[in-house]
DNA sequence: GCATTTAATGAATGATACTCATTAAATTGG
DNA sequence: CCAATTTAATGAGTATCATTCATTAAATGC
């Protein structure tokens, strides 16, 4: 059919190309972060940033698109500083215990954000093209390192499957925020991440720290059995 | 605006309630399936059940409504026989193991179901109304049961955090499925359970499982005595 | 067998993501 | 500096759906 169209206005004004850009962003995620990802229509947020639904499109493919971008923006912001000040800790424990308490904050900080993250952007068929997905397994590579580092100086259990244990972390960490991310609950990053340090690596962890339990068990029944012979001999 | 309505056609026949509802649910359960909640059109799921659009919305309040409650009935069928499957294994590891390991089987099996519920059924609004809701938390409270009667026996640690033990749980089950739902990955099952158990159970289980630490101690302490008396002897 | 209730129909409606012909602002190049 | 060309912005469409509802006939009650 052909299309017969109307007068269009003129291009009133011309904004520069980047300044356009981060305006619809910003709409874009204003209105997100309040009303979620279905709720919001192209129109809203064309409004917001003072454009006209068509521009968004000419540098978004689609909505999807232009979340994907507002939360690639805003988790490059976030996750920018969290190498540095993961230098400032020490020790297996202390190190896996600032990756789990930065994410479980991030979470309390950003619900909104995390949530869209959750459910619009992980599990969309194009997630793993995104640099959300590269940013995250960054940082997943990360709490691995310091595992394998931990097994390394021996003080984590040899033979780990360092996959399972990334889901073990992440997975926990997920389902605890759960009720937060859905306002229907609280919860106390510091608390949580203290718990489940504690209840990974009593998993993780050799036996006892620095050694090896079973070896040890033997050698002291072996050197008991010596000191009962020696003290019977005495004795007989 | 006044509506003003063409002629429409005669209700051709009436099929009993129960059959007409089950034709719909199958029809939406197999569009779903195949092909994801957003991308099905009620048109389609209509059509399928040889019924119009109009007829579904006297069964079903909405879309999403229809979807909840065919995956209620998959739901229910499915979680029905794990009481009784359970009631075959006894022991804390075992039993943990068998909730572990069903979970695990259930999503191996019907992974688009499980999608679904995943994406569309746990994080909408109303989803603590649903009956999936209570069944789950019946199943969780399931596991809780038979943590809790492993910390009565001794096997598990005291003062575990039960929330936080679910959350471990199933959120290591959960993103260790991940990409098999996705499309993007396998999992095995049995192999699965296992890990999990066991990296869950290190660190909820007792120091040493099932060994006798206690008389260890005893005997060290009667060793040390008797050490500490043959050393004195020798030395007076 | 007539009156009333209820189920089924399918054509409208409204919302909304996305397209595209039109227009004017920038830019180029002579 | 001005004409020709390229590019951005516009807003009126279009297509796709979920959802509604007046109409009609089948069931049911009297």
């Amino acid at each position: 059919m052909p299309r017969i169209q109307g007068k269009s206005k003129p291009a009133s004004q011309r904004r520069p190309r980047e300044e356009r850009i981060a305006s619809i962003m910003a709409a874009a995620e204003e209105e997100f972060r309040g009303n979620g990802f279905e709720k919001v229509s192209m129109a809203r947020i064309a409004a917001r940033a003072q454009v006209v639904e068509g521009t968004i499109y000419r540098f978004f493919d689609n909505k999807h698109d232009l979340l994907t971008k507002v939360i690639e923006a805003w988790y490059e912001r976030m996750l920018a500083d969290y190498a540095r000040e993961l230098e400032g800790f020490s020790g297996t424990r202390a190190r896996l215990h600032f990756m789990i308490w930065r994410h479980l904050q991030t979470v309390w900080d950003s619900p909104q954000m995390c949530r869209l993250m959750f459910d619009q952007i992980r599990s969309s068929p194009g997630y793993r093209d995104t640099s959300v997905f590269s940013l995250n397994r960054m940082y997943t590579r990360r709490t691995l390192d310091i595992v394998a580092e931990g097994v390394a100086r021996g003080e984590l259990r040899e033979g780990l499957d360092m996959g399972l244990v990334r889901d073990l972390i992440y997975g926990c960490v997920e389902h605890r925020t759960w009720a937060y991310l859905r306002g229907e609950g609280e919860f106390d990053p510091k608390q949580s991440a203290d718990a489940i340090v504690s209840l990974v690596l009593c998993g993780a962890a050799a036996e006892v720290p620095g050694g090896d339990l079973g070896s040890l068990t033997d050698r002291l029944a072996s050197a008991t059995d010596q000191i009962e012979r020696l003290s019977r001999e005495k004795a007989g």
